[in-house]
RNA sequence: GGUGCCAUAGCCAAGUGGUAAGGCCAAGGUCUGCAAAACCUUUAUCCCCCGGUUCGAAUCCGGGUGGCACCUCCA
């Protein structure tokens, strides 16, 4: 597999650590609100890899954590009157709610910030010993300069980082580059013991803490939002190769932005989506087609249009899955015939290109592609009568892409007996030529919640969408 | 100011030296009692513009134009 590396700017070859094994770290939500938009690409993507590296044999050992103490979870504590942990309680309930509806697997581990407060304290007193970082008032810093690879990730030298850097007032830095690794318990806020007194740990160091506890000190993968890449990844390599000496990230990922109708989301703008808001209106397995339908590297818009396209192109893809169930209802034990090889041989081929397409920087709008290819071939079947070997072959295929890329995860319902006793009363009308009673039961029948076909072989009835 | 990214049909989007994947939408046709779904056909002589390299470029190089991001704990 091939991936491209923020830190070297091209693909590169992707080697594992250990053989055999992958260790992830995906930078997780603060959970003070529902998660957004925004935050369910990184989500999503890093599933796909995680699934996708299952899927050619790896051991994959995959972190996210949730970051449940920062200013905007204290604020957002002191609004509802809550504490910082009863909030941060909710938000994790309600992002495993969504994230199940986009498709998205639980990490192996799902590490919170506030309880790893002993690895924070221990990280950052290496950090001090090692001549890496200060403290001040209770207050622990990173000692930018003290780390002359800083800006290794980002490819800016300290002067260019500099002349953008601001200072906020009251901060007592050596350097305004200089980062907070420990802060020092302001009124009426969360505090642990520490070595520089009562305090909460900084953003950046968490990661770095968390991801070495579960991965290692030198892992494989980490990954976020590009807009991670300075200062958070930056400041973690910093953090973690200033205490161990040895390399951090082996692969550095970083996925493109989504844009709300051209323009950057943000909350003053009011184009500001939670996958909360998305759902009231939109089939979230949709949206996670729309997420794929790009790489996962370049800018995407998001918008109604787009959702609509993604829904339509997963409906084709159900009704492939829907149409090789109904022909095995009448499969017919037997060697498959030359149309049914071909059948056989667009397996193979789109399960070729797909996988090609994924190992080459997960390129997921390639290998939907791909996997289109097949769903045009089994649509080209006849309706009744086909080879057993040859559906099953294409079943299997479509249903490992369709696997590795978390879709057609919804099971075909059961048909209810009301429905069923529609269906059998229509199909006698239909004998009988009452066309009348027949358009009438199929109205029903779409009421109720299922759409009606008529093929060669009987009524097919699939859920409305 | 520093650093980087992007520009392919009505919409979305692959393709990074060998002559334009796939999806959505649209039109015509087939099938159907009528539908629906599906199938067939049509839909970019051309990939923002101008130069250059090459037998050959959407793909490489230079210069424009337009859009975007990071340098502000926003994925």
């Amino acid at each position: 597999m091939r991936l491209y590396n923020s830190q070297s700017r091209s693909k590169e070859e992707f080697i594992p650590v250990h053989p055999g094994k992958v260790g992830i770290y995906a930078c997780g939500p603060t959970v003070y609100n529902y998660f957004h938009i925004g935050n369910a690409r990184p989500f999503i993507i890093f599933d796909v890899l995680r699934r996708y590296l299952e899927s050619v044999g790896y051991e994959v050992t995959f972190v996210q954590n949730f970051t449940d103490i920062d200013d905007k979870m204290i604020n957002r504590a002191n609004e509802e009157g809550i504490t910082v942990k009863a909030l941060a309680d909710r938000y994790i309930k309600e992002y495993f709610t969504d994230a199940k509806a986009l498709g998205i697997h639980p990490a192996t581990v799902h590490p919170r910030a506030t309880e790893h407060i002993p690895q924070i304290i221990a990280l950052i007193e290496t950090l001090i010993d090692n001549g890496l970082a200060y403290e001040t008032n209770g207050d622990v810093y990173y000692r930018v300069h003290a780390f002359p690879r800083y800006g290794c990730l980002c490819g800016q030298n300290l002067e260019d980082l500099e002349s953008g850097a601001r200072v906020s007032i009251g901060e007592q830095k050596e350097d305004p580059l200089d980062f907070a690794l420990w802060k020092a318990q302001k009124k009426g806020e969360p505090a642990w013991e520490s070595p520089w007194g009562m305090g909460r740990p900084g953003w950046h160091i968490e990661c770095s803490a968390m991801s070495m506890e579960y991965l290692g000190e030198t892992f494989d993968i980490h990954g976020g939002g590009k807009d991670l890449l300075f200062p958070h990844h930056e400041n973690e390599i910093a953090q973690s190769e200033g205490a161990t000496g040895k390399p951090y990230v082996r692969y550095w990922m970083h996925n493109g932005f989504i844009n709300i109708d051209n323009e950057k989301m943000s909350k003053s703008k009011g184009n500001f989506f939670t996958i909360r808001d998305i759902a009231k209106e939109y089939d979230m397995e949709a949206v996670r087609m729309f997420m794929l339908s790009a790489h996962y590297r370049s800018p995407v818009n998001f918008s109604r249009e787009l959702v609509a396209q993604a829904a339509s192109a997963l409906e084709r893809l159900y009704g492939a899955r829907d149409q090789l169930a109904f022909l095995m209802k009448t499969a017919e034990d037997r060697e498959p015939d030359a149309d049914e090889q071909q059948l056989m041989a667009q397996a193979d081929q789109s399960r070729q290109k797909f996988d090609a397409a994924m190992a080459d920087d997960l390129n997921t709008a390639d290998a939907i592609a791909a996997l289109f290819e097949l769903v045009r071939e089994v649509f080209k079947l006849p309706q009744a009568g086909v080879s057993r070997q040859a559906l099953q072959k294409a079943e299997q295929a479509m249903l490992q892409m369709t696997g590795v890329l978390g879709l057609l995860l919804k099971q075909t319902d059961g048909i209810s007996p009301e429905v069923k006793a529609m269906m059998d009363e229509r199909a006698q009308a239909r004998k009988d030529k009452n066309w009348k009673r027949s358009d009438e039961l199929r109205d029903a029948i779409h009421a109720a919640g299922y759409t009606l076909e008529d093929t060669a072989a009987g009524q097919k009835v699939r859920k409305n969408v």
